[in-house]
DNA sequence: TTGAAAGCGCTAACAG
DNA sequence: CTGTTAGCGCTTTCAA
């Protein structure tokens, strides 16, 4: 026993000392550091009863391996780091729980950043994570447009996966749902229910009051349920004049205001498709106001399942999105590049069409 | 230039070499390590001009602080682990999105995990969350009764505070809401409008099927609801029959048969207390299928404001908490322990009873 | 005002 | 099968 290193009190009190380090753990154990953590690790050759002293000793000393040092050992944490709008949001919400099971199923933990789809905000968060060293990261990109920063930390050493939306020309793979496939079937429903005048509000943070052209920046998944909706009222010969078309960001009040001035309009739609929750919710409260019931004066179909639309009288038609899919596709296609260092394609999932009872038929 | 350290190209090509290290810097600066990070932290004594050379260096090699090696010299990461019931229920969510802005306008970052209620799940994330030396937690106990893990963790280093449910004898600063009050209140505004048939459905997952009386290791915010609903009734010389009370797990199926239960009693109470958003979506759910009509056949008041409450008709009234503070009051007392060592006084905040629709006036 | 050097706790290459 | 040892990148005395 010449070792010369520090001699840290082997105290067993939990509250005085600080806690106890390998080098504690190997020592009572009356073996070496590597030794010690070959035995605790389970790699390498150790005895079984080396094993198990080893063990004890930990166990006497309540020893927590320090995640710190071995991430810096690693050059790397088992962490990974997720960019998002607003974790307060079910669609965020939802797709979070859904990464931070897998992630946790995986053995890493989760870092969330919410960036209210802010691009500074976004580029920040970007380089806090990188500054920590994640393992890699799942961003839902504030903008269509600027990607330089997703491309520096793409490209080095931390892996990186989109959610949600798409961003052009950049070599990081996505995973996204069929936003325009899901409100093309949206409308047709409407049509097929002999509906043909209908409205769309559209939801998003690129516009900074409500306004009836498609503002710049708007990001692709809202983009996407646009060109959905106009696909099939084309196919169907149909027209979407603006003054039932309405853009807006995510404040109750200016969501209200565009679906009221939607429903003010002469004539007016009998269905508004909403893209998301939001906009559902802006919808009935429009319609309250306006003293116009859903479901009979106005048809209404909402992308994204919540707990309260089948509950609701009439309950909601939605465009359901897979999102617990969504998140574990993502967080399975970025691991895969972690530790395969494959690159992964890119994942687009299909939407489904709950049919309740929103959608009323209009007698010809 | 007798520097023995190992060569590091000093390529600025952003692709092929590994991020730059603080030497990197310093070389690139002709001055030492100690100097460029004595300039890049902004502390200690430095020339302007040194200090302007160094940042330029830093720019030049798109340097990035180890947030790693720093945090395992200062033995604590500048991270707050969260660990909560499940993130996308959205009282956590809004929690969370409190907690979160609040860690990062104080310069933390933010880990999360869910637990679904499972103590176990939490014994494991409390003990994750101390290898990887958080700087401390925010927990929601997912059990009133067991404690030794949040005593031996709160106890060492690691600081912690505990949100939404209180523990007995625990020496932790505790964050909750008032919901005795919460509940007295809302059973006041039925007994007000002339209810006297008062049920009231209770989420706990202590629970494993909906029954009548209380389950073990129910938390401490559910059983205060409880209590409270149970004192105004008594001061109003009222009765709760356990045909009007029950206790379900947070299973929609479940909810809604616990709340058809209630309302097939006979006789069947003409308002309910939902103990949360779960709950008062199964009420709904449950008188649509019973034919039952809130605000008319029955009257509702649900815990915790929704963004769906207000704009449904009829609205529906709630005792609204006031979450984002409560989250952003947990990270400050939590930071306030980390910095100052200060123990911290635990909080209960007041609810506020958002009286709308569903509560209706019962005729005499 | 700056530099040299000693570790933080862990892992892994190499030697015994 | 086990021990010795050399760092990972950073901060911080202590000396110059």
């Amino acid at each position: 026993m010449t070792q010369k290193e520090k001699t840290a009190e082997e105290s067993q009190q939990s509250g005085s000392s600080r806690p106890a380090r390998l080098l504690d753990v190997a020592r009572l154990a009356k073996v070496s550091r590597a030794t010690a953590a070959r035995a605790l690790g389970g790699y390498g050759l150790v005895t079984e009863e080396t094993r198990e002293r080893v063990a004890a000793a930990a166990r006497a000393l309540n020893y927590r391996l320090n995640e710190a040092a071995r991430a810096m050992r690693a050059g790397r944490t088992q962490v990974i780091g997720v960019v998002l709008a607003d974790i307060s949001n079910s669609f965020f919400a939802s797709a979070a729980r859904a990464i931070i099971d897998t992630c946790a199923s995986l053995g890493y933990q989760t870092l969330i950043v919410n960036t209210d789809d802010d691009l500074k905000t976004e580029i920040e968060a970007v380089q806090t994570l990188t500054e920590k060293r994640v393992a890699g990261m799942i961003v839902v990109p504030s903008s269509p447009d600027h990607n330089e920063h997703l491309q520096k930390a793409g490209a080095g050493e931390g892996r990186m996966v989109l959610l949600d939306r798409r961003i052009a020309d950049i070599p990081v793979s996505t995973v996204t749902t069929d936003d325009r496939g899901g409100a093309r079937e949206a409308v047709e429903l409407f049509i097929a229910r002999g509906h043909t005048r209908i409205g769309l509000v559209v939801l998003t943070a690129a516009a900074t009051s409500q306004r009836q052209s498609e503002p710049r920046g708007a990001v692709s998944s809202a983009r996407d349920r646009v060109l959905g909706a106009r696909e099939a009222l084309e196919a169907a010969g149909l027209d979407l004049p603006k003054a039932w078309l309405r853009y807006t960001p995510n404040n109750p009040r200016m969501i209200i205001d565009a679906v009221t001035s939607i429903l003010r309009a002469e004539p007016r739609p009998t269905a508004i498709l909403a893209t998301c929750e939001e906009i559902a919710i802006g919808v009935l409260a429009a319609c309250r106001a306006l003293n116009l019931v859903v479901g009979r004066d106005v048809a209404l179909v909402s992308f994204d399942e919540s707990p309260w639309s089948g509950a609701l009288t009439p309950a909601i038609s939605v465009v359901q999105r897979p999102i617990y899919e969504m998140g574990r596709a993502a967080v399975n296609l970025l691991v895969r590049q972690i530790q395969g260092g494959e690159a992964g394609r890119d994942v687009e999932m299909p939407t489904i069409l709950i049919d309740r009872e929103s959608v009323f038929d209009l007698a010809p």
